[in-house]
DNA sequence: GGTTGACTTCGAGCGCGCTCGAAGGCGCAG
DNA sequence: CTGCGCCTTCGAGCGCGCTCGAAGTCAACC
């Protein structure tokens, strides 16, 4: 049956997109809602599990949430059924800023395509002068 | 005719709401493409153009220019004409990478949007448990 | 047995973008 | 004349998020 127990930080490192000073680094700083395991000779061991977890870390990261954010989420995580709540709270606070952001953004980028436009039109020799 | 010779630095940083320490710093980092002028005793004087210039700066900062590359922007500007290309060139370059980013964020939001479904539905009470 | 190479831990270092504080100058109010 | 407050320059410091290198361990291959 094609599952093996799980794969090595390089390989996993790869995978991600990632290096893996940088997942050492994560798991150092309580990124990971639990350590990957070692295998007879303490090597790190991923599961398919860690790899959705870590995307998801990744996503978050992506979005702008600082890493402690991170550990506040995979804290809650690890501490277990019971506090849904929190964890909702906080994906739903980072959920607006990304929307915000989002938003923000499209702005900015809309100005700095008028702007273009501004070259483009002026390149070609200035049009509509008055 | 309500048009004075500009303002100090307290109030520029006011305006666009950063500190005066960033904007003396924006300027020293070679980002305004004409510093702003000094009064008799030696204070910086913002023009509306001076603003204005630094909106557009912070909306590239903003979208994730770096600051180097502000500063490559404001170079070519000051350069004066004859450089058009170029300017087109490196804001071609980061419009389409913001439009890129702007796409991996909406898809990171997006996944965890579903992440927070999840968690309200389990919250609810696992209904559609098949 | 010896060498290779991927892994381990640890702490230091780096690049970015501010951010701050010290030390001093200028102009005005009292 | 004496503050007072806002400005000046300068260089150092900081927070973040990695990123790197040194030194050591272990399994496997020749």
């Amino acid at each position: 049956m094609g599952m093996g127990m799980g794969i090595g930080v390089a390989d996993a490192a790869e995978r991600l997109g990632v290096s893996p000073h940088t997942l050492r680094y994560y798991e150092s700083a309580g990124l990971l809602v639990d350590p990957p395991g070692r295998d007879e000779s303490g090597r790190r061991c991923y599961t398919d599990a860690h790899l959705r977890w870590i995307v998801m870390v990744q996503r978050l990261r992506a979005t702008g949430m600082p890493v402690r954010g991170v550990r506040a989420y995979a804290d809650l995580c690890r501490a277990g059924a019971g506090n849904e709540d929190a964890r909702l709270t906080l994906l739903h606070a980072h959920r607006d800023q990304v929307r915000a952001q989002l938003a923000e953004v499209a702005d900015h980028l809309a100005a700095i395509e008028a702007k273009i436009a501004v070259y483009e039109g002026s390149t070609v020799g200035a049009s509509v002068p008055a």
